[in-house]
DNA sequence: CCATTATAGTCAGGGAAGCTTACCAAGCAA
DNA sequence: TTGCTTGGTAAGCTTCCCTGACTATAATGG
């Protein structure tokens, strides 16, 4: 069966996902999937709530449940935006920012993975083409 | 912001599948994206609902669940299967391969947009790439 | 042949995710 | 000031997908 690129990907991008979770689970962080991506859309002085919504799709509504579990569990805390007082930022706790370091260290065995099974050579330049891609295919750019 | 591979195939890959989601709303097939993604996987001669369920690394729960309203929508038909009286073959109804023609029609149109953005020779690299990848990422070979 | 174990599937119940509709408060612009 | 926009919350609902318990058929090993 010949499967589409876009299903490729999924696979792939599943696979690493289905990674990183666990080994946030293993070092006993207990996220979920869902508060897992969105945490990793926080930047680092903070993102409203409203900008994560955005960039994840969701509405607000959904990422304002989403911080709160985040903020419940002690990975992030929300501090007022000094430039709008509507507004608050979600910030990385020190909680937030150990299961950062956990899961960065298992997006850089993955990269270490793909690039020996692929080759440095075509490594990058898969990489380079998923960056070309993006062109047309993120309405964040 | 320099991007994991994994997510830039993460963003391709939501991309396409959005749009391929909104092409079977347009023509009026009130799919929802789970049922749409099992969907996809139901082979040519039916596939068990427990086969289902393993590829789409869901348990037979779920995706009975899923399979009762596809086939509540007349998307699948259900028949025995003749190879064991436990099982039942979950297969595309017309409706459903109505639906299939769509999706298929949008995916070649997003092949055709992504090879014309990064030139063929790139795509077919990409694509090769990809399937390379698969080899150390998919469970199911 | 029978006892055991594995497999296909269902039922019941529940939690998480994410939606719609409706709302409030602060900023902004006429 | 009036009204529009924007950041966020509240309530209620559907969908998704899980666990645990169960039935029925199949396969296997004495």
């Amino acid at each position: 069966m010949q499967l589409h690129p876009a299903v490729l990907m999924f696979i792939a991008h599943r696979h690493a996902e289905g990674r990183i979770l666990d080994a946030l689970h293993a070092a006993g962080f207990d996220l979920t999937l869902s508060q897992a991506r969105l945490a990793a859309r926080i930047g680092p002085d903070g993102t409203r709530a409203t900008e994560l919504a955005e960039q994840a799709q969701l509405t607000k509504q959904s990422a304002g449940s989403l911080v709160e579990a985040l903020e419940v569990g002690g990975y992030v805390e929300r501090v007022p935006d000094p430039s709008d007082a509507r507004a608050r930022l979600v910030r990385l706790a020190e909680h937030g920012k150990r299961a950062q370091q956990v899961a960065r260290r298992e997006e850089r065995a993955i990269v270490r993975e793909w690039e020996a099974h692929l080759g440095a050579r075509r490594f990058a330049d898969l990489v380079e083409s998923l960056g070309r891609l993006r062109e047309i295919v993120d309405p964040y750019q």
